[in-house]
RNA sequence: AGCGGUAUCGUUCAACGGUAGGACACAGGAUUUUGAUUCCUGGAAUAUAGGUUCGAUUCCUAUUACCGCCGCCA
């Protein structure tokens, strides 16, 4: 299994490990994901969930989805269905159907009863904000509640009518008896069992009890086979109560899951706190879950990010348990090198500015033959119009250009892509000075592919017919939120008000060709995808995934 | 001394007592009809102080810094 494994990690050396040891067979490694359905999945859950997978996958044993659906109060079927389809996209599929901790909650209430029936739990009547006070803090013990030494009999019976539903909500609840003096807050005869008196959206059923997360999830991955349970770092402090749970029930003393911990995903620049993302959703500051600037899955996607380049960039950070922050151009690396060989490279000029060739022929139009993309002769060919007058972008072409400027200017020569060079020989301007039109000459002779090779150019730059141009809108995406004015506080005040920014561009018409949800690269602008939600009849609509990289940035226009 | 974690190039992850390595980023060069890509090349790290050992990023001790924990959330 070495052979296909790129890189090793902790929690690959525990496995190996257990698999020496003849705990498990390879096939017998069985990993899940257990996402509560109270919110899209986002670029941390992309990592979680390709690790177990991927773990799954490596070992020949088998990956379970699982809904971890203790709290019906915050979770909707709604989620449950992005989830599973998000996931699918992702390339993430689990071994089985899905499944709910729902389903085991009857199960969960027999194993209640044994600890009840073991002396190991216990109803207590406290209100909630005596629970809290007799907690104690992080440097004092808790006190012990009036009703922890109720007898199995009378816990038992109170637990039954809590199952009835005779109590109100808060009234009552079933508490682990453990240590309220234990330096770990989690193990200070922790809640198992709360009274919520809701229909479930999985299984339909009107429970009035639902179990708690420290109680359930050991008991979720014991009753699936789970052999090594993943979960993110601030669930370390809580191990103790899962084994505890697993070491208290007779059907899971034996080789029960183990509880391994990493580190979650942090990008720079990037909202990914299911909180946050949320909160911008709610607010309307972004167009809904699948906005293309957020990092859900779904946003991800409608962005133009691949399911490859995802699994690319988190092999490559890496699992580990010390906290850190990914820098985003890691990500953004591997959606160009997925993306370079496989998309159409075509002239879109996104802030156009008029070009007359003034020795070319008044109404001819020739078809330039081009290469779709030149680093993959496969994709083809196909054809650009030319004729007089063209549009190239406003950024290549300067009136005074700085030192190393090798776009257009007057009197210097250029070549545009898969055409012929140009020579500027005037310049229009509007009554501010600003530059509106440029007349050039073309040389027939440096026809793109004659093999001409009298004279040479620095630079190449993109154009596009005028008057077989296509109009398109092309959103400019920019962080929501940079990281060094980032205010969790006021958040919402620190918000990236230039994040999208639309523009009409004119692209060449083998833009046509291009289908919904298609990847593109447009020549020197970066990688581009159409949007098939918000595009309409006739009027196609891109965002930009990503720019190219850049060696040379032109120095800002003053207006 | 509450408890539990973490500390390796700028970033991120390896190295499991034996030459500190990869990816991203960066710099230089070559090629180039995208200032892209591709191809070379390069700089760049074991938090601090002790100890064990022939040998320590790895084991031990102390120090420092950072993260998490006082929901009837997960």
């Amino acid at each position: 299994m070495d052979e296909t494994r790129k890189n090793s990690n902790f929690i690959l050396n525990i496995i190996d490990k257990d698999i020496e040891e003849k705990k498990y067979k390879p096939e017998e490694i069985i990993t899940r994901f257990p996402p509560e359905p109270n919110g899209y999945l986002h670029i941390g859950h992309v990592k979680a969930a390709l690790l177990n997978y991927n773990i799954a996958k490596l070992f020949g044993g088998k990956f379970n989805l699982r809904f971890d659906d203790t709290n019906p109060s915050k979770e909707d079927k709604d989620y449950v269905d992005s989830i599973i389809s998000d996931l699918d996209w992702l390339g993430v599929s689990p071994s089985d159907k899905p499944y709910y901790g729902s389903s085991y909650f009857p199960q969960m209430i027999e194993y209640a009863k044994e600890l009840i029936n073991k002396g190991l739990a216990y109803v207590d009547d406290q209100s909630t904000e005596e629970i809290r006070e007799n907690r104690g803090t992080l440097k004092e013990p808790g006190k012990e509640s009036p009703y922890r030494d109720r007898t199995p009999e009378e816990n038992r019976q109170l637990f039954e009518k809590m199952i009835e539903g005779e109590f109100k909500p808060g009234e009552k609840v079933l508490r682990a008896k453990i240590d309220m003096a234990s330096p770990n807050m989690n193990l200070r005869d922790p809640v198992i069992y709360r009274i919520l008196d809701m229909k479930h959206h999985h299984t339909k059923e009107n429970y009035h009890i639902y179990p708690m997360y420290d109680y359930a999830h050991p008991l979720e991955d014991a009753i699936e086979g789970v052999t090594h349970s993943l979960c993110t770092l601030e669930f370390e402090d809580h191990r103790p109560l899962y084994d505890w749970v697993l070491a208290n029930i007779d059907d899971f003393k034996e080789k029960p899951p183990v509880q391994i911990e990493f580190a979650k995903l942090d990008l720079n620049n990037t909202i990914i706190g299911k909180r946050f993302i949320k909160q911008l959703v709610d607010e309307g500051i972004v167009d809904g879950w699948d906005d293309p600037r957020l990092a859900t899955i779904s946003g991800l996607r409608r962005r133009g990010y691949t399911p490859e380049a995802l699994q690319k960039f988190c092999e490559e950070i890496g699992i580990s348990k010390s906290n850190s922050t990914v820098d985003k151009q890691m990500l953004e690396h591997f959606v160009r090198d997925d993306l370079k060989d496989k998309t159409k490279r075509l002239n879109v000029v996104l802030n156009p500015l008029k070009v007359e060739i003034t020795n070319y022929p008044e109404g001819q139009t020739e078809l330039l033959e081009i290469e779709t993309n030149m680093d993959n002769p496969e994709m083809g060919k196909h054809k650009m119009p030319f004729s007089k007058n063209i549009y190239i972008e406003k950024s290549d072409f300067m009136l005074e250009p700085p030192k190393k400027f090798f776009r257009l200017f007057p009197g210097n020569e250029v070549r545009l892509r898969g055409a012929y060079f140009v020579k500027c020989t005037d310049v229009i301007q509007d009554e501010n000075g600003e530059v509106i039109e440029i007349k050039c000459t073309y040389d027939p002779e440096t026809k793109s592919g004659s093999g001409f090779k009298g004279r040479k150019v620095k630079g190449t730059i993109h154009w596009v017919d005028a008057n077989e141009a296509i109009p398109i809108k092309v959103n400019l995406l920019d962080d929501l939120i940079k990281d060094d004015t980032f205010d969790s506080e006021n958040f919402l005040n620190s918000i990236n008000k230039n994040s999208k920014i639309t523009v009409t561009a004119l692209a060449e018409p083998e833009i046509k060709t291009v289908k919904p949800d298609e990847k593109v690269q447009f020549i020197r602008n970066g990688y581009f995808n159409y949007d098939s939600k918000e595009s309409q009849e006739n009027e196609p609509v891109f965002n930009r995934i990503v720019e190219l990289k850049s060696g040379w940035r032109p120095p800002k226009k003053e207006k």
